[in-house]
DNA sequence: GATCGCCAGCA
DNA sequence: TGCTGG
DNA sequence: GATC
């Protein structure tokens, strides 16, 4: 399509809409005709084409409400409330853990949330809360052995809902059974509540790991985490004790992060974990693990590969790094030594070509300036510009990537990012797919730490995991998320069409573990069954070439009913990929309303095509009135694989907004949209808006004004974003 | 600690 | 309205 | 998970 495309530039300059129109008309109508174009197509699918490696991104979910925990009865799922101010404020000498109690008796009164409802808030006890939550369990239940039955939950993607003013819930996911390494045990923070926010996250995150947290110091504990504040000495002091009972471990806040790291207890008597003041007993290493669990012994197979992230380094541990390092030192020659990297060089090296084009997206619309901000945005700031913060204001080349200097790092973040798609991460899931694309920029190899967080888009944690991929070429964590058993259960189930999270943790709370089991047993909607009946169908990647056939057919019957009509084939498609998860079809009539594409369509299309076999079932129609979109299934003659086929119906004046939303790629669109939104407008797949009125915060009052939704270049320009063609909307 | 795009169809 | 999908 |  570069000939094409090229050739659309230069007509677009002079004119604008229906000429534009029809270049691209032509454009994907020669495809049938096939020949030089095909051949193009092929050339440049290589070059620039969408490399598809960007799998990550089967499904969003939108943030988990507090009370849609309540909705599923076969899946409960457990939501601890830990203390707020809120609840605090009343009786201020609560305990964190009466407070949670009363806060889980009164979520679960008013049934907004189900809760890990323990113990009473007497303060006799001896509090136990686990992350196990008690199904359907009175509040007032007695105290609760630390390890009880397990609910089959697992793996409930945190997500923070920030309506709830009131109260915060925090949903508590106890990570698969095999990997509960602190199951057994039982922990006393000092100090022990959860007021602290880092404190607060190490005890959910202790709980998840199978961890009792105590609310008292009593004879059941078996660690003491103490924060990094504190020393040994505060600690007796708080506990009136001269010292403590033996068996009893003394670590610092350090302890729980890095077992979690290594899926297993470490030793506790490393300098690492240990806290002022206190001298562990002699003893060599680890205590006796009271529940030895599968991960423990899986991950004893793994290397004991210390990440340099834990301050201080041990003996034990730096010893393990530095063979590591001076290992992998060999396989690094050939790279430059991270040190003498220039640091300047490391960001951006495209800097000035992109300031380049900014510059002149701005010359065409001095109104959309962003003066203030850029005056001063050079003070450790990993860009320069504010918009570059947006990554459709980057092309993307094939070049890089995929033969780049950091191909295999790319490789390894992408399972990442795939795997936190498969947990329904999706904000996590975005920061590993933004780094991959900003790592994919980089014209040298990033191979430390320092070096990749200067990279925008990259922070800490992924800058951690990148110098670890580079020195043990894989991840840890990767190993032991393919295990999972749940979690591939869920997985297999999502891969349904019409199954989503929810729906796939219902069938296996149900106990549900293989497709089969689902087609016997379970309640399906039509379209869970259609896709379960095609799941290798509609898992399939489709080949170019069947994609221009599949547009073929619906080009050709459409133009039988009326040859002003034209057919886009869009999606990853029209960004030069080859092979496409789904036919996306973007279908419109110069000069005709909507009413009439959507009755042609609607009514004599669809009716046609069902006819001739071609299109095999609806999944999606739209509603009469006033839909824009049917999405189904097709099948060409002699084949018998089914494919998901889109249908977009929009009028011509809404062409180029559609032309912008239908190609994608979705971190593409969702990046224009942010950009429009910061400028006060707004964008979506009709046009973009000006003087949109937003609630404070984030919601639209008005719908604001059209400035433009007829010419794809136009928004662009209007948003001050400079032109990129489908091919280089990969992000 | 808030924010991370915006929309349509179906149950 | 929540889920699912684009 | 990254950013402001
Ligand atoms: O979450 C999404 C999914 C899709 N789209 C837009 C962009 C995308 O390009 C188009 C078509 O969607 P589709 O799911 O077909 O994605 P694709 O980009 O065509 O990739 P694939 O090869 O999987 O079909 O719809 C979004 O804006 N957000
Ligand atoms: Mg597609």
């Amino acid at each position: 399509m570069i000939a094409p495309q090229t050739s659309r530039d230069a007509e677009a300059k002079k004119k604008i809409g229906f000429d534009a129109l029809y270049a691209l008309d032509n454009e994907s109508d020669e495809a049938e005709d096939d020949g030089l174009l095909a051949s193009l197509q092929k050339v440049q699918g290589k070059t620039l084409g969408d490399p598809t490696i960007s799998l990550s991104r089967s499904r969003r979910t939108p943030g988990r409400p507090p009370g849609s925990l309540v909705r599923s009865k076969s899946n409960i799922i457990p939501a601890l409330s830990l203390s707020t101010q809120q609840h605090q404020k009343p009786r201020n000498t609560k305990s964190p853990l009466e407070l949670l109690n009363e806060l889980s008796a009164a979520a679960a009164a008013t049934s907004t949330s189900n809760s890990i409802v323990k113990d009473t808030p007497t303060l006799q006890h001896h509090n136990t809360v686990t992350g196990v939550p008690s199904l359907e369990k009175p509040a007032d239940d007695g105290k609760m052995p630390p390890s009880s039955a397990l609910p089959a939950s697992s793996a409930i993607p945190m997500i923070k809902n920030k309506k709830g003013k009131g109260k915060q819930v925090v949903d508590i996911k106890l990570v698969p059974e095999d990997q509960r390494i602190f199951q057994g045990l039982h922990f006393y923070f000092f100090p022990n509540s959860d007021t602290h926010p880092g404190r607060r996250q190490r005890i959910i995150k202790a709980i998840e790991y199978g961890a009792s947290w105590q609310d008292k110091f009593n004879d059941t504990v078996t660690h003491i985490i103490v924060d990094r504040d504190y020393d040994f000495e505060q600690l007796l002091k708080y506990l009136k004790l001269k010292e403590l009972p033996a068996g009893i471990v003394v670590v610092n806040e350090n302890y729980t992060a890095t077992c979690m790291d290594f899926y297993k207890l470490v030793d506790t008597s490393t300098i690492e974990f240990r806290v002022k003041g206190y001298e562990p007993p002699a003893s060599s290493a680890t205590i006796a693990q009271p529940n030895p669990s599968q991960a423990s012994e899986v991950s004893l197979q793994l290397k004991p590969v210390k990440r340099k992230a834990v301050v201080l380094s041990s003996q034990v541990t730096s010893e393990a790094s530095l063979n590591l390092v001076s290992s992998s030192a060999a396989s690094l020659s050939n790279s430059p030594a991270p040190g003498v990297l220039d640091p300047q060089q490391v960001p951006n090296k495209d800097e000035d070509e992109l300031d380049t084009a900014i510059r002149q997206a701005k010359e065409s619309h001095p109104l959309a300036s962003d003066d203030e901000d850029d005056v001063e945005g050079h003070k450790r700031r990993k860009t320069n510009n504010w918009q570059d913060k947006f990554q459709c204001m980057h092309k993307h080349t094939g070049k890089s990537g995929d033969q780049g200097p950091n191909a295999h790092t790319l490789v390894v973040l992408q399972e990442l990012a795939d795997h936190y798609d498969q947990i329904r991460d999706q904000w996590r899931c975005k920061s590993y797919r933004q780094a991959i694309s900003a790592l994919r920029k980089q014209t040298t190899k990033i191979s430390t730490k320092e070096a990749a967080m200067r990279v925008y888009g990259i922070g800490s944690s992924i800058a951690e995991k990148i110098e670890e991929i580079v020195r043990t070429t894989h991840l840890r964590k990767l190993d032991f998320a393919k295990l999972d058993e749940r979690q591939q259960i869920l997985n297999r189930f999502m891969k349904i069409y019409g199954v989503g999270l929810h729906a796939a943790e219902n069938f296996a709370s149900a106990g549900y573990k293989t497709i089969d089991d689902l087609l016997q047993k379970a309640e399906l909607t039509d379209n869970q069954r259609i896709g379960i009946d095609h799941y290798d169908d509609f898992n399939s990647r489709v080949p170019r070439a069947e994609v221009e056939k599949h547009a073929g057919i619906v080009k050709k019957a459409l133009k039988g009913l009326d040859k002003n009509y034209i057919v886009n084939t869009m999606g990853s498609y029209r960004r030069g990929a080859q092979d496409s998860g789904d036919i996306d079809l973007l279908i419109t009539k110069p000069g005709a309303s909507i009413d009439e594409i959507r009755t042609t369509v609607m009514d004599r299309l669809v009716p046609l095509l069902t006819k001739h076999k071609f299109l095999v079932a609806a999944l999606a129609q739209t509603s009469q009135a006033d839909g824009t979109k049917w999405h189904g299934a097709s099948c060409l003659p002699d084949s018998s694989t089914w494919r998901r086929i889109d249908l977009l119906l929009v009028p011509e004046e809404e062409l180029g907004a559609a032309l912008l939303y239908f190609t994608g790629n979705d971190i593409f669109n969702r990046s224009m949209r942010l950009l429009a939104s910061k400028k006060g407008m707004r964008l979506n797949q009709r046009g973009l808006y000006k003087d949109v009125l937003r609630d404070y915060g984030r919601e639209k009052l008005s719908e604001g004004t059209l400035v433009e939704g007829k010419d794809e270049r136009k928004i662009f320009e209007a948003l001050g974003v400079p032109w990129r063609p489908p091919e280089h909307r990969i992000c």
